[in-house]
DNA sequence: CTGTCATTTCAGGAATTTCCGAAAAGACCG
DNA sequence: CGGTCTTTTCGGAAATTCCTGAAATGACAG
């Protein structure tokens, strides 16, 4: 199958970084491919417009899945699988940082609250307390994104579009309410 | 050299989530190793405590420098270097989302805008339309980083500990400054 | 310059990841 | 049930990444 310049670079470059991504170069093509068609794909065209092989695209599809990162349609009348991803690419942006964090962050979360519990021996007070400033920093990021989660998309938007007004916001809040202090 | 099991146990870790963080697991263990240690380390310090070849240990501590994640120390009267971690886990994490940024964004950014500026091909509009989509959410996000990291640290903290607060202040901003649409 | 100590580079073996083709499994129809 | 179409699993080849020991490089003191 032939893909336009335009798409062909587009996806070229997604299976290039996809390694700094943690996917690897099918999976982040198969991404980008889907992420510009026009209309949602089959197995069998990813295969013919990619050239990968059948079974490195069904891997490719699953390992998306398990991102959330594509949709499963379905045509009337037949009984192939087709994909697509999301139309809103904030909803792309927000599913992304979900599941990051559940790949690279809330498993070191759990460690970190593990060995929060024990008691510390001797020789550890101090790096027991440096365990503890790292909890204590995610945790802060943590509740941070569940809350800009919380958001509705606009809202999010009219945030991260703040600029340099974030400052004085801040301080009027503060004024408000007193900072915490910065450590806890 | 014997590390007690709390440190071990965070090392350990720090290995293993290694790879689903972009870095392999000697360059995890090492830094593990340096941020809980009480002291700067020098090399032979690291691999008498982990067990890593010489070399690889000076392969990993290059690519923590390269990230800018560990600081050189040297003491009077002896030459070999010595590294450490910044004690403000906050610097830490600017750190990191800075790095990360430069790896795995800035370079798609680039790419984004490359193809931005071409004249797209007749069937082309939908695919040129949705990489200007993308451009832009990128855009948005990335200056929304630029000015988070021009606040102080208590400043970010009193920000991230807003919380449900968030809500009332994009309301009242908003108030102020009509909310720019969500899709531009 | 020479000797010593520290760091870096490098070739290649080990381990892991990626990818393919073939076979298996699953879904649906008649 | 058998036939057809689709997806998934699986063994192993190919490619890549990781790691080591040995050699090279560099930095400094005498």
């Amino acid at each position: 199958m032939n893909i336009s310049p335009l798409r062909q670079e587009f996806i070229l470059h997604f299976g290039e970084m996809g390694s700094r991504w943690g996917i690897n170069r099918t999976v982040g093509q198969v991404y980008a491919l889907l992420f510009l068609a026009d209309d949602p794909l089959c197995a069998d065209d990813i295969v013919a417009a990619l050239g990968f092989s059948r079974s490195n695209v069904s891997m490719a599809l699953k390992e998306l899945q398990s991102w959330n990162l594509v949709r499963l349609r379905h045509q009337p009348d037949d009984r192939r699988d087709f994909f697509a991803t999301p139309d809103d690419v904030w909803e792309i942006v927000r599913t992304l940082v979900v599941e990051r964090r559940k790949r690279e962050i809330d498993p070191t979360l759990t460690k970190l609250r593990e060995l929060a519990m024990t008691q510390p021996a001797e020789g550890d007070l101090a790096a027991r307390a440096r365990i503890d400033e790292l909890r204590s920093v995610i945790e802060q990021m943590t509740h941070f994104h569940d809350e800009l989660n919380r958001l509705e998309t606009e809202r999010l938007v009219a945030l991260l579009n703040m600029g340099a007004r974030l400052n004085r916001m801040i301080e009027g809040a503060g004024r408000l309410i007193p900072f915490r202090k910065a450590k806890e």
